[in-house]
DNA sequence: AGTCGCATGGTACGTCGTACGAGTCAATCG
DNA sequence: CGATTGACTCGTACGACGTACCATGCGACT
């Protein structure tokens, strides 16, 4: 008589993986360790024979995700601002796939895959001629328009349900801001579209100038 | 005899007051009901007849400290550049004021003090002649901007405690991280200088095309 | 057979948010 | 004047949480 053989034996990229699944799936208050464990069909606290405790799962968990494959093979190498573009697209890309992580960042200190990232765009940068005086800040630049437009744009997926809320909210308010109520802000939904251009902006910005 | 007379009652304004007192000195997780309650001289559910629930106290301290108190009078009306600069360091200085602010806000739901300074912004852009059509673009560009980068500051307060730690963890990255080890990234302490130049190439990218 | 590391997990403690309902007190009404 | 009402306060209690502590099982090595 063995044991149903159902699971595998705990490990820790298996309880990060889990724990990206219910992150996923029940947002950043899912997560409790009573239900990882559930899902991983171990006791409570065989976990924390693998992990420190649930901060260390939410720093493990916000890293797994935010790994970069690198730029396709069809960029041309002295693209500096398609790699650049890809990049950051991809960075904000992984991040709206799981949306916890945007609320997660914040509190959490910078983790090795987004060290890499800051390290590729440092290279890109410099090899583009951005002068030296100018490097820190342009990067800083471009990782916090990500960051803010990622967050943003991830807080208005949670806090709309379903779109008529804030149409009524706003339609309520509408006197009170008219140009926003005017300019149609809050509602355009071309996030993608808006997060392109005003990335070319600042790379215009940013731009070595001739 | 009588009561000691010692809290004035309970209300709205000074349970938020309060909350933001015990955010400031004691972090997002330092804040419960119980403490807060404790600090109020007042019995715990004695808070829930003035406020629906817990987050309820998040959304109203951290809309309380992001009031703007518009313009100095300094500033030539026409200088539209100034205007905004200055708006947008405010409202970043409001933030690192009040650290757990920036950990907040990619979870909560825009305020009416947020949407006031959305407004401001967007009427400042507008008569600056900015195109109608990148009018959207820009107002989200500066707004991720100052989310990110006073996201980004506040997290490094955190984070750091005393510097020590980062440089000595640093080190060990070096070779893992070249780039980032020469340019100084992480160690470099100007942030207000480098909010302020990003800042500046955002708005040049931003600005209308003679 | 005995020892030792890795790995698992049951029990229990202290803390949390808050539902429920009983209590106080001033203003209002018959 | 007593009765009623509404605004407000709070003690108790419940279920869920993170995790400290400790007992147990297991394969490898002596």
């Amino acid at each position: 008589m063995q044991k149903p053989r159902s699971e595998p034996p705990l490990s820790r990229e298996r309880i990060v993986a889990t724990a990206v699944e219910l992150l996923d799936a029940q947002g950043v208050d899912g997560l409790t360790m009573r239900r990882l464990a559930d899902r991983l069909g171990s006791g409570v606290m065989s976990l924390y024979w693998h992990v420190d405790n649930k901060e260390d799962v939410f720093d493990l968990a916000l890293d797994s995700v935010l790994e970069y494959g690198g730029p396709p093979q069809l960029v041309e190498p002295r693209d500096w601002r398609g790699e650049v573009v890809h990049m950051l697209e991809d960075w904000r890309a992984s991040m709206l796939r799981h949306p916890w992580s945007a609320s997660l960042l914040p509190r959490r200190a910078l983790g090795a895959n987004i060290l890499s990232r800051l390290e590729l765009l440092s290279k890109t940068l410099s090899r583009a001629g951005v002068a030296d005086a100018d490097l820190n800040v342009a990067i800083w630049s471009l990782w916090n328009y990500v960051m803010g437009a990622t967050i943003s744009r991830a807080n208005f997926d949670l806090s709309d349900d379903g779109r008529a809320d804030t149409q009524q909210r706003l339609t309520g308010l509408s006197e009170r801001y008219p140009t926003i109520e005017r300019s149609r802000l809050l509602l355009d939904n071309d996030w993608d579209g808006a997060f392109r251009k005003g990335l070319g902006f600042l790379l215009d910005g940013l731009s070595p100038r001739q």
